[in-house]
DNA sequence: GCGGATCCTCGAATCGATTCGACCAGCGCC
DNA sequence: GGCGCTGGTCGAATCGATTCGAGGATCCGC
């Protein structure tokens, strides 16, 4: 292919000035049905696409891009339905507006060096998808960018607009549902609280360094049911194996607990895995509750008890902030509903 | 915050000319060290966070992104981890090289009418992953405004590289396999074939007329093994659920396969899933086999025998396509080994 | 001490489009 | 018939950076 043809080679074959023949692209300003018809049938004649996405940026300083940046619990979390379903909610709601989502892959908060993209790619906003830790040096580079940044979960207390769920009402409601029924001995299955990733139980130096807000607020959630958990495991990550490596943990002792609570579904699915492995039968010998409102055909034919969050209401929710804060304005936070859904994992203890 | 600070800015701190900035920036040229440090010492100085995109692009034409369209099956697909992860392969592997990965959402092959993004955002090439019908829409919107394409999986005949995998030998491999466990009796449950989506025996009208090569090729594999199912039933996704319904259709009969080979891990899960609701033990009653090498913890303490295929080198074989052709080449099709992985959900058929 | 080579630095053009102010003609109104 | 308005076009500046050729200073060798 020769040159790409330009806006000029349209005005000049339709016999108009450039301006002319950008103003019957752009709508923006009055022109005559005859000219604009002109140019837009010299426009076809020459195979002229539309305006080129590059010169409109630079001069209104747009990008139309809004990144997302993937660092490395976040490339995990690849693996995780859950950011892969708000990723896709923000997509879908970006886009009808005119905004693309572009993936930003980072390095760890460790090894980072210097980020090519994160300190390259046009970008109007970054959104970072959970994981979000205080002090991260992809913070820093997209503030010293200049590049107002939206959380999806993530610290109150960063000046950035923040979209979450009710982690704790939802935590709330699935303890009552449990104390409900009648337990008493309740484990819980945290997700990863920040730092060193590692399975193991959490005590209370550890309780006190949580950096993980969704973590944080699930356990508030506990304690305003009235719960107070006989045994609290992390896990390493929010995925089945960890949850199976976690449940392990917790159910194969002298007394297990009668129910356990997790942070995730994910994680639930693997306890549920690892109660089947030591012989427990779910609901009957312990019961299983997650977070999330995931759809795992393939617990079928049991249904797990959860708490569903909105993916694609969250997705737009981020959207949404986006869109405010390139309008100039300052979103307020955003806490989305969630909802109790009873499965076929929780029953009252036996005996 | 007031306008960003520009390049000139800078250079106007330094007192030097805007050329000579640009050099301590870019390098790109001879500049002594005491002037760059002394530019680089007035950017920090002013916080200027590196020459922007924008403005970079327009000059050099290129936007440094790439451009992974989804259409209204690769939305559903978004579901599918296969896409993700080569998703994320692509996406690291661009990374590092200054490359971004934009997410373009489309609309689907029917109600196309003019999506915003595919004709707009800036791309310098576009990856349709999976999915890449004959006719899109899509496909001319993209080639009409020059953009060049690759496909992850795809046919072969477009006029774009294509990386795809082994299908047609790797079924082979697993058809080889059933056959010497002594199965004579194999159903098939591939991916959606094209058009409409059902989930649907299939016959030789609706063989002829498969618009999706990695299907088909699967398809001629197990001819190249000498096996001739029984049965074929098309799946109207790659899901649990789909494979569950597919699943169905096949086992609750009089006289069931013994074996079923389907087109992905995802469909096997589902047949698995299937057999158990109907009583039939895995491998004992019927043997169940997949495709793509999926890591499923949540059929544990099955695995399930499959073919698996790279996904993160289909990934980077993908972003190695595209650097080739943003590098003016025209690189070859590229098909990635596959291995048969063989688990536990495979065995010689009863009696 | 002077010519020539070297090394830096600078000015200006360029990329593709938007946008503001100027300009012109035609028209209505008094 | 003149004045003022307005709809439609056009010129030129602008966005932020890159790049090439020109020019100036320095330094070397003879």
């Amino acid at each position: 292919m020769t040159d790409r043809t330009t806006l000029a080679d349209v005005a000049a074959a339709a016999g108009v000035s450039v301006s002319t023949a950008s103003l019957a692209f752009s709508g923006a300003g009055p022109i005559s049905a005859a000219t604009k018809e002109r140019v837009l049938a010299a426009a076809t004649e020459l195979g002229y696409a539309g305006p080129s996405a590059l010169g409109r940026s630079l001069r209104s300083g747009r990008s139309g891009i809004v990144g997302v940046v993937i660092g490395d619990q976040l490339r995990r979390s690849f693996r995780d339905p859950v950011s892969v379903q708000v990723l896709d909610g923000m997509a879908g709601s970006l886009g009808p507006r005119g905004l693309g989502v572009l993936l930003v892959p980072a390095t760890g908060e460790e090894g980072y060096t210097d980020d090519l993209l994160v300190s390259t790619a046009p970008m109007d906003a970054a959104v970072l998808l959970f994981g979000a830790r205080r002090e991260s040096p992809i913070f820093d580079a997209l503030r010293s960018r200049g590049i107002p940044v939206v959380l999806g979960e993530g610290p109150h207390d960063l000046g950035v607009p923040v979209v979450g769920v009710a982690d704790r009402r939802g935590t709330e409601l699935l303890a009552q549902h449990l104390v409900e029924l009648g337990h008493r001995r309740v484990a819980v299955v945290t997700l990863p609280l920040g730092g060193a990733r590692r399975c193991a139980p959490v005590d209370d130096r550890r309780l006190a360094e949580i950096d993980c807000p969704p973590a944080e607020h699930r356990l508030d959630g506990l304690r305003d049911a009235g719960l107070d958990p006989v045994v609290t495991v992390e896990a390493s990550a929010s995925l089945v194996e960890a949850g199976a490596e976690a449940g392990r943990l917790l159910l194969d002792v002298a007394e297990p607990p009668t129910a356990v609570l997790t942070h995730s579904d994910l994680l639930a699915a693997g306890v549920l895995i690892a109660a089947r492995e030591l012989g427990l039968r779910v609901p009957q010998d312990v019961s299983v509750a997650g977070f999330d409102g995931l759809d795992l055909p393939w617990l079928a034919p049991d249904v797990l008890t959860s708490v569903s969050q909105p993916f694609a209401a969250k997705g737009a929710a981020i959207a949404d902030a986006v869109m405010a804060i390139l309008a100039g304005e300052t979103p307020k936070d955003v806490e989305l509903p969630v909802e109790l859904r009873l499965g076929t994992t929780t029953a009252p203890p036996r005996a």
